[in-house]
DNA sequence: GCCAACGTTGGC
DNA sequence: GCCAACGTTGGC
């Protein structure tokens, strides 16, 4: 069982969003890092922080689970579609996804600024100079601190 | 809205 | 394969 963080800004996705529709095909990640993520590590079952970010208090505002494996990303088939992909193709797709699916929001918001306060997850890869990843994974040790923040 | 950081693209 | 130009992310 691994953990995972994914960031979506509340503008356009946000955790009540997931609240409401119960389930959501995380579509839209053109970073190949992130893809991997997915595709590789991810599996039905898997805990997921749900961050909001690009917003006044960006941070972790709730939990969401992998409920499906990894599969093509229908957008990058829709030339309608801002996600369209030009270069990729059905026999061979470039982009995948998961769905997540929600399981609670947090009682409060766990701020970015609170967990940079915390010498113990200097090493997360959220809190790292510069990391612009949409997905990426959390230490089982670093999850339980998180959650005992709460 | 600014801008640092970083990923991608494309000319060579 | 290098690297400049460009686009995007995301905190502030």
């Amino acid at each position: 069982m691994n953990h995972w963080l994914m960031k979506s800004e509340p503008d356009a996705f946000s955790i009540d969003d997931l609240k409401r529709k119960k389930q959501e095909a995380w579509d839209g990640v053109r970073n190949y890092q992130a893809r991997n993520f997915m595709r590789d590590g991810m599996r039905p079952g898997d805990k997921v922080f749900f961050y909001h970010s690009n917003c006044t208090t960006p941070g972790i505002v709730g939990i969401a689970e992998v409920a499906t494996d990894a599969y093509p990303d229908p957008s990058q088939f829709d030339p309608k579609s801002k996600y369209f992909d030009p270069g990729s193709s059905r026999d061979n797709p470039r982009w995948t996804l998961v769905d997540v699916k929600f399981v609670k929001k947090l009682k409060r918001t766990i701020s970015l600024d609170e967990l940079k306060s915390h010498d113990a997850l200097v090493e997360m890869p959220l809190l790292r100079k510069g990391n612009r990843l949409s997905v990426m994974p959390v230490d089982a040790a670093d999850w339980k601190y998180i959650l005992a923040l709460e």
